[in-house]
DNA sequence: GTGCAACATATTTTCGAAATTATAGCGTTT
DNA sequence: AAACGCTATAATTTCGAAAATATGTTGCAC
């Protein structure tokens, strides 16, 4: 075999985090069926390979597998999306103030690192920052950084997992939006509620940050959701008598 | 190929249940090494079909994937316990509250429908009912009926995969505990008050219930977690110098 | 024309061999 | 002895062909 991965990552890693970054910039898109052939040419990987990186895209709802009728890219909808930021909220709320309890000092310390990145790569770039792939780590990592002392990684592994799911939707909505300095001062709010170790405070502007985010994309992007669309999917062989389970 | 999946499922997805069912019964012990070969023959499938089903299982953190090294059966710790259980009060209640609010005629039934079959099996195996297969079915089932009708499937699927992680601690402890009536008196009290939409009171029992089991498998089966042993693995080549991500 | 069976094609899923990587054993040197 | 390099062995990971399944098409009866 001529080149293998990099890293100590396995080749099946890799597609995972590239085909993970591929779903969630809607390069492949909501609902596109996902064909072995295709796919194989893209990543440049075997069946097996890609049916593990796969797999797990299920695992995390990025994609779903139909029974034996292969994989398809997770659809979006705007009911998934307000579920999706209802849970949200609960969990970074969570996180947040267990983080402002127990944070140290190299926690702030990496709060103001991350938020001063951020500013800087908006001066840097300037107006359309927000489109570039650079804007979505540094963005990424600034949350991140926020909770990132909350001294529980089965929480935090939740939230990467919905911050991931979330993203997704801010992506489809960006090209659409305007008013993002508004986001800018909000983060700057958070910040300083955070440092003044102001829980009420840090909690409600997180949440609101969060939801208003949400209506943004509601707002700007829903016209692409195919939410009141008839039934597309080929109806399944049994009709789903499933009982509560 | 001789014998196929009975049901609409993939082999893999087959063996990935097989599987889970195995580690959360502890069949598969916390730590322990899973070997391709022995697995193979176990599950009788091939090596990338047994690949897929470990990877969707590392996904739900119940097996680890150490790097080019293979998989582990996810350990266990006291920390890991806690931590699971502030998670899962944090998501139990929620769900519960939501469910109280927009459960219908529907959702009570299926509650005491699935109480009843609860009361049921203790009655006719007796005793010791709370060590068969049967009751881990059923118990899963009455606390899933609590919190179905919430109307969040983010967070019902959340939910079950938290469950299943603590199925491993409550069946780590449960050959070790005798005091079970508490349990059975304490699942009648939150059938009660979810009767009559209490919330404050369903949620302080269900709360009381989780992290009170929690208790118990610390008390019972404490000895058994490798907390304080000196680390057993094998260092990495590189000592881990990962920054804040 | 509609329904339906039988065949042909396309796609997914599974398999085990082959390549890659880690691990253990052994001799040599300091 | 401990540390290092080397080889041999054992394990995992990847691959593409082959089996199983789904999908599409044609022909025939009604």
């Amino acid at each position: 075999m001529e080149q293998q991965n990099a890293g100590g990552e396995t080749r099946a890693g890799d597609v995972l985090q590239r085909m993970r970054q591929d779903i969630v910039n809607c390069v492949l898109k909501p609902g596109e069926k996902l064909r072995f052939e295709s796919l194989r040419e893209r990543y440049e990987v075997s069946f097996s390979t890609l049916r593990e990186a796969l797999s797990r895209l299920a695992a995390e709802n990025l994609v779903v597998a139909e029974g034996q009728r292969g994989f398809v890219v997770a659809p979006v909808s705007i009911a998934d999306l307000n579920d999706l930021t209802d849970v949200r909220v609960l969990v970074e709320r969570e996180a947040l103030a267990k983080a402002i309890r127990k944070g140290d000092d190299l926690w702030e310390g990496n709060i103001l690192s991350a938020f001063h990145r951020m500013e800087r790569l908006q001066q840097r770039i300037g107006r359309e920052y927000y489109l570039s792939d650079e804007w979505s780590v540094v963005h990424g990592e600034f949350h991140y950084s926020l909770v990132a002392a909350c001294g529980s990684p089965v929480l935090l592994e939740m939230r990467a997992k919905l911050f991931e799911r979330a993203h997704r939707y801010r992506r489809m909505s960006s090209q659409f939006r305007t008013k993002w300095r508004e986001k800018d001062v909000e983060h700057k709010m958070i910040v300083d509620a955070v440092m003044d170790r102001n829980i009420e405070t840090a909690l409600s502007l997180i949440e609101r940050h969060i939801r208003e985010t949400s209506e943004n994309v509601i707002e700007h992007a829903g016209h692409l959701f195919p939410e009141l669309t008839t039934e597309t999917r080929r109806p399944t062989k049994k009709p789903a008598t499933v009982a509560a389970e």
